[in-house]
DNA sequence: GTGGTCTAGACCACA
DNA sequence: GTGGTCTAGACCACT
C-alpha cells in the first residue's frame, strides 16, 4: 500500500495517516488481519517522525480499526463492530451541500457516492 | 436560520458557521440574494467573537458563496461557484469509506445520500 | 488542589495526572464547569513535560470528564453522563478479591468502599 | 478453571494471567493447596510464552499467593498473605471514584461491591 | 524487536 | 494566550 502525505495541509499528518488507512481498509487494500507495518517502519519510510505514527495507530485503535497485539505487532482489526458516527453523516450532509451547490444533479450525485462506494469491489 | 456551535467541537468555530451557512444554502434556508445579518449581530447573538465571524465571512466570499454589495451588507451570492472542490470529492471518499467499514451496503449509503441531498427539496 | 506525582512509579505520568483529577472530581475538590490550569501553567508547576500535561488531558476529554471550550481554557465538564465502564468492575472485582484474600471480613470491606466513597460528601 | 487472555489489551499478559489467578483463588475457583499447571503447560494450552508465565508465576510467588514445593510443582499456598497492599486501597478509591463520577449512588456501589465479594461464596 | 512513554524545544492555528 | 502538532532522540516494559 503507497502513502501520500502533504506536508503543506493544514490536515495534521497524524489525520493524513489515519485517513489513508481507513479508505484502504474500506477499498479493499488493507484486509482483515493483515499486518501493518511497525510503527518505526512506516516512520522510517514515509520520511515522519514515530511519534507522530504513533499518534495516529492510537487513533485507529480506539475507533476499533486496528488491532495491536500485544505478543508483537499491529494489523487491521477482523471485527469491525462500529456503529455509524454521527459526525461521519454530519460531515456527509456538509459536502453533499457543497455538491449540490456547484450545480451537480441528484444523479451525479448518487453516481459518483456508487463510484466511490465500488472502488472496493474491484480490488 | 438558526446557528448552533459546539464550543468543544474539534471543527474551529469559523468554520462551523461557515459550514452551517453552506448548508442553509444547499437546503434552501437561504435563498440567493437574501441578506445576512451583520458581523457584529451574528457574533453578538450567538456568543462569538467578531473577528471569528469575520473570518467566517471571508472564507465564503473567497469561495463565492456569498458576496459583499456596494453599500457594505453580505447576502447569498446569486451566481453559484461552478467548479467542484477536488478536496470534496476526497472527504467524500473518505466518509463513504467510514460508513462502508461500519458495514453500510451499497444500497443504505446511497439511500442516505439521496436523503442528504433532498433536504434541499422541502424546504 | 495539590497533585503529586510518583516519577519512580510505573503508572504513567499522564495516568497519573488523569487519575488525580478523576478522584479530584468524585471527592469534590475539582466542582462540574471549574476551570482547569492551562496545559502549560500545571507542566510548569509539575515539573512535567506540557506534552505529558496534554496527554492527559486528551484522555480526561475523551471520557468526558473534561471540556475544552475553543474560546480559550479547559473546565471540568457538568455534564459527565458517561456509562459504566466495564473494566471498572472488572478492576473492582480484582481488587476486592484482593482485599478478600488478605482476610478482611464482607462487613470490612463495604465499609472501607463507604468510607472512601464518602470522602465526595465532606467537602 | 479457565483462563481467557485479551491480547488486545493495555494491560500486560503476565499481570492478566496474575490477576486471574488472584480472583480464582478468591472466588473459590481455585483451592489452597491445588496444584497449578506447569509453565510449559500453561503456555502451551493458552497461545502464550513461557517466560511471560513463567514471570506471573514468580510474581505470585513473591506475593505469596502461591508456593513452589520441594518437587518443583506449584500449588497454591495455604497461607495466604496478611497485610493489605495500599495500593490495592488506592486503586479502588480511584474505581470507586469513577462509580460515582458515572451516577452510581452508595447504595448501588456497595451493592456491588458484596455482590462481587459474595462470588467467592457460592462456589 | 515491538509499542509506550517522556523530554525539550519549536511552530502554528484559533480566538 | 490557548491547545494542537511535530521533531529528534532517549529510555523502558513487554514478549
Amino acid at each position: 500500500m503507497i502513502l501520500k502525505f502533504d506536508f503543506a495541509s493544514k490536515v495534521p499528518l497524524y489525520l493524513q495517516l489515519r485517513n489513508q488507512i481507513v479508505i484502504g481498509i474500506a477499498e479493499g487494500k488493507l484486509s482483515p488481519g493483515e499486518k501493518l507495518p511497525t510503527v518505526r517502519a512506516l516512520a522510517d519510510e514515509s520520511g515522519i517522525n514515530s511519534m507522530t505514527v504513533s499518534k495516529a495507530y492510537q487513533l485507529l485503535k480506539q475507533e476499533n480499526y486496528i488491532v495491536t497485539d500485544r505478543r508483537g505487532g499491529t494489523a487491521v482489526a477482523s471485527q469491525t463492530p462500529e456503529k455509524v458516527d454521527a459526525r461521519t453523516v454530519h460531515a456527509l450532509r456538509l459536502h453533499i451541500s457543497e455538491l449540490r451547490i456547484s450545480g451537480m444533479s441528484k444523479e451525479d450525485v448518487l453516481d459518483l457516492c456508487a463510484k466511490l462506494y465500488e472502488e472496493g469491489d474491484q480490488k
